[in-house]
DNA sequence: ACCTGAACACCGTTCAAGT
DNA sequence: ACCTGAACACCGTTCAAGT
């Protein structure tokens, strides 16, 4: 209704370019460089066009959010056991922010409660219901692993990459138990990540009704 | 040794003085709001006077995250089970950030790899290892429950303090089991909290080896 | 409808200068 | 040593104007 009818005029730049642009320009030379003036001069036009296609910066953050959000996670997700279902959404998250070490920042930054991101809490706290947890406790599950991740992410995001590495070379005679634990190398994304949610789903496990504890109630 | 003369000259303005106006700033207007000009005219000072007291304002940021950190851990722990000792650490912390929401950003930001905060992770580790972790699981979980914490906060701060209202609000009959879910009021943050830290425990627990598994070995 | 340019009220930080 | 003021290279956003 209304409104569907197609200007010719001077053309270009579509919403989804700006988007693009932006998450673009974001990955490449961080958030904090990521401007409405180089964004502009990214797509050979002034800064005041970008207005056209975004509310104002707050919309473009919110925007670039929804747009690596979509772009993470594919669903609906596989039906199976709980246990998979919440580990298959955690990695799909955490794939996402890898390959957008850009919009790490903003997911922690922006709530992003869209029709989208409402619909994939809807579906997850479904199947948890259906496995047995109550809605509430589901509520918290998700919470609790979308935290995590995020999280995650947030401590490998600092503009200088020094986390994991700096911990290592700091831990020296003075701190021997922490040199101790990354002996064998500094703790990685992704070894994180699997104990974080190996913890928390067995974890969550324990909180689960002893009638819904079946996998596959069949 | 060297430098402990005093000088007497213009006096005032201590990095002190400094650092409890920048957080007193951004606990009242927030983040964003926390400018080297703005915090300077709450100190009747000249911006540039600001640099002689904080190398720039990453500078000032991160020793905002030590000053709220050393205000919120109060250590050594008392021993005692380690799960108690984790609880502890995890509610020190959420107390310390739900006291200056200001710094929530900055938690989650500057990775704060500081002689203090290595040697709180130091001693958490040592207490986990005595109760039978391996080092590098008791490293996990620290960061597991550390990321959880700031993660939680930052769900809260966003600019808008929209999250858990906006949700129930917009749980409406087309989003029925996060209506349901909701339907006890909102997810109040230390319900969040006392969730995930009892899950993450939980499930911690189950890594444990079997002979470090009774809680005080007399 | 879509794009522009000038303008406004901000930033962090440098530099040379004051006391 | 400590503080200042002007200056530089940036910001987001408004407004009136072009096509």
């Amino acid at each position: 209704m209304g409104r569907s009818r197609v200007q010719g005029k001077h053309a270009g730049l579509t919403r989804e370019q700006v988007l693009e642009a932006a998450v673009r320009l974001a990955d490449r030379d961080g958030v904090e460089a990521l401007s409405m003036r180089k964004l502009a001069r990214e797509l050979d036009v002034e800064a005041m066009t970008l207005y056209h296609h975004v509310q104002n910066k707050q919309g473009l953050e919110d925007a670039i959010v929804e747009h690596v959000l979509a772009e993470s996670l594919g669903w609906p997700p596989e039906s199976g056991a709980w246990q998979e279902v919440v580990a298959g959404y955690a990695h799909d998250l955490h794939r996402g922010l890898a390959r957008h070490p850009g919009a790490v920042l903003l997911f922690a930054t922006r709530p992003a409660i869209t029709p989208r991101s409402l619909a994939i809490l809807e579906t997850l706290v479904r199947l948890l219901r259906e496995a047995g947890f109550p809605a509430r406790t589901a509520l918290h599950l998700v919470y609790a692993v979308a935290g995590a991740v995020v999280g995650l992410h947030l401590g490998y995001a600092g503009d200088q990459n020094r986390e994991p590495a700096a911990v290592a070379d700091l831990a020296g005679e003075d701190l021997p138990v922490l040199a101790d634990a990354l002996a064998d190398g500094p703790v990685t994304m992704e070894s994180r990540l699997d104990f974080t949610l190996t913890a928390l789903i067995a974890g969550f496990e324990t909180l689960l009704p002893a009638d819904g504890r079946r996998l596959s109630p069949r």
